[in-house]
This record gives C-alpha cells, sequence and structure tokens, in this order.
DNA sequence: AATTTCGGCAACCGCATAGGC
DNA sequence: AGCCTATGCGGTTGCCGAAAT
C-alpha cells in the first residue's frame, strides 16, 4: 500500500513514499534538534526532501505516540459528533477533530471521514432532514438549529418547531449582518478572516435538490453538548464573544435579537421568498429552554424582501455588499 | 487466470497565516 | 508597511492491493 518510493523531481527532491533509511534520518534529526526548523532538517542531514515534506511524514507517521488504524467505536462517534459541530458544507476542522483524539491524526481522520463515515452518510436516508443553505464564500462556523435541540426554528408556516429543520449559519456570509443585524446584540463580531479565494464557491447548488450529503449528516446532539463547545474549540474559530453569546441564546440578554433592526448594508435576495415570522408569538419569549431565539429571529432581518412562497428545500441566495 | 473496478490511504499541492526583517 | 520565509491546514491526487467480473 502507498506510492511507489523514490520518484525525483525537477528540483532534485524526492517524492512519493518515504524509506526507512530517509524515517531513520529524520527521526534521528529530531531527537536531536526537535521539532520545527523543518528546511533546515534537508539542509543539515542531505535528505532530499522538502520542509514540508519532513514535517508531514513526522506529524502524521513518526512522532510517537501515533495510533495506527482501528479506530473503535467510540472514536467513530467522536468523529461524527464533533465533524457534526465543527465541519460544515466546504471545510471541516479536522485538526481540531484530530486534537480531541489522542493519537489521532487530521490526516487519519479525514480520510477515515471520507472512507467509512461519508459512505454510511451516504448509503443512510435522512428523510426528515431539510437543508436551507446559504451561498457565500468560506463558511467558518456551522449551527444546526433543530428544533427542540439547542435552538427552536420557527420560521414561517412550512418549518414548525419539533421537526429537523436545519439550517447553516455562516458568520463570512453574514459578516456585515452581524454588525448591525440580529447578532449586533450578541457580542458576534465581525470575522476577522476574509473570505478564502481557494474556497470561494457556493455551498449548494441552485437546481432545488436537497441534498444528504456527508456534510449534511446530522445527528442529534443536545443543548448540552451544544454549549460544551462554545466553551471550547468553538471558541477557537472566531472571535465571536462566546459568553455574550450564550446569554443571548439563554435569554440573558434580553430582547436584543427580537424584532431586531433590518440591516441597511445587506443586499439580499431571496429566490422563493421567506414565510411570514411569528418571531414575538407566543412561545418565543426567553427562557430557559433556550427557545427564544427562533430561526425566524436570526434570519428574517437579513432579508430585505419576503413572501409567502417559500418552501422546504427551496435554495436561499443572499447576496452581500462587502 | 486475466482484466477491470473499487477502496484505502500516504503523500502532494495550494493557500492562509505567523513571524522576522 | 511591505516583503519573504517557514509552518500549518485542508483538499485532492494517485498508487497499490483486494474484490468483482
Amino acid at each position: 500500500m502507498g506510492r511507489i518510493p523514490r520518484i525525483s523531481s525537477e528540483d532534485g527532491l524526492t517524492k512519493g513514499a518515504w524509506s526507512a533509511l530517509e524515517d531513520e534520518i529524520l527521526v534521528d534529526y529530531v531527537k536531536t534538534h526537535g521539532e520545527g526548523k523543518w528546511s533546515n532538517l534537508a539542509k543539515q542531514t542531505g535528505l532530499k526532501r522538502c520542509g514540508k515534506s519532513c514535517r508531514l511524514r513526522w506529524m502524521n507517521y513518526l512522532r510517537p505516540g501515533i495510533k495506527r488504524g482501528n479506530i473503535s467505536g467510540d472514536e467513530e462517534e467522536l468523529i461524527i459528533r464533533l465533524h457534526k459541530l465543527l465541519g460544515n458544507s466546504n471545510i471541516c476542522r479536522w485538526s481540531l477533530i484530530a486534537g480531541r483524539l489522542p493519537g489521532r491524526t487530521d490526516n487519519e481522520i479525514k480520510n477515515y471521514w471520507n472512507s467509512y463515515i461519508a459512505k454510511k452518510a451516504r448509503d443512510h436516508q435522512f428523510p426528515s432532514t431539510r437543508s436551507v443553505e446559504i451561498t457565500g464564500k468560506k463558511p467558518d462556523i456551522r449551527v444546526d438549529l433543530q428544533g427542540g435541540a439547542a435552538l427552536s426554528c420557527g420560521v414561517g408556516p412550512q418549518l414548525q418547531q419539533g421537526k429537523e429543520d436545519v439550517i447553516q449559519l455562516n458568520p463570512d456570509h453574514m459578516k456585515n449582518a452581524a454588525l448591525t443585524g440580529p447578532f449586533s446584540g450578541a457580542g458576534l463580531t465581525k470575522p476577522k478572516l476574509e473570505p478564502s479565494k481557494s474556497r470561494a464557491g457556493p455551498l449548494s447548488s441552485t437546481s432545488g435538490e436537497i441534498e444528504n450529503t456527508p456534510t449534511n449528516f446530522i445527528m442529534d446532539f443536545s443543548s448540552e453538548e451544544f454549549f460544551n463547545v462554545l466553551d471550547s474549540d468553538f471558541a477557537k474559530l472566531s472571535d465571536v464573544n462566546i459568553n455574550e453569546l450564550k446569554n443571548t441564546i439563554e435569554g440573558d440578554s434580553g430582547g436584543t435579537l427580537l424584532n431586531p433592526p433590518l440591516s441597511q448594508e445587506i443586499t439580499g435576495t431571496i429566490n422563493g421568498g421567506f414565510g411570514s415570522s411569528s418571531s414575538t408569538a407566543e412561545g418565543d419569549q426567553p427562557n430557559n429552554n433556550y427557545n427564544m431565539v427562533s430561526s425566524a429571529d436570526l434570519f428574517q432581518p437579513l432579508f430585505l424582501d419576503s413572501n409567502d412562497g417559500w418552501q422546504l428545500g427551496d435554495d436561499i441566495d443572499i447576496l452581500f455588499s462587502d
């Protein structure tokens, strides 16, 4: 298994599978000099490998404590849960997931996901999961709003609480909205990262099909788990003020999310429109069951236009002015 | 037995970011 | 402030062996 060893590249560096001798040289160097200075490694040892290749080999295979294969059921479950929380339609934070699995590398988890779990997801049907995807550039965070789970859903007559209606939130998409829109009182600040050119592209097709892709693989998770993530890796993903966001979700921030001002910075278009909001109706009042924030509250202010023709599974294209 | 197809996975590539100058 | 280099990360590629035909 693997690649043909010893492929010489144009610049004289070796590509392909690592030989035992190369591994030995690399291990000896790291033992002596420690990790880092990967480009110096090649110079000092005569190893015909680029620094990146050396680092990758060390991090993924030669580093002490690396586990190989036999991912347990517990580990798989954790991967799925973390992927659900840290992954999204365009990218997944494999390194963060790997950080929660001692001895596992991001590369291994990524391969495992693509080989096994994604296949399971493909083979599995999730007929009750319906996604509303917001097209945009680079996603950083995905928050699934599931009826009865972390947050309630109450957008329009078609989306009802208690159903698995999933909305994918994306701070990059909302970077303007966040300043004046529904999160304005929630401490969600403008993300530092600009949209990535390399990962540009819509999150969903415009075909109107509801995709159950591996990255849409939805499992139930409790509000407790949601807040566990807020307390941990989630915080690393953006400069969201976690405490304020939590307080807002929990209702401690009062009615800042209710009837927020309509953002004037967004040029929004909706294909299909949006159902009428019932954000201030009974049941949407703040309480300790995290039911205060309906998705209508979250998203209605993003849209400059709406109508009653919106249907589940419709694509919604939102154009933000940068 | 020979050929084709598929699955697994190591490694590469391109981009983003951090840090030094 | 701008450039350069090193490092880190995620997506993709492509080889090999196993399974299917």
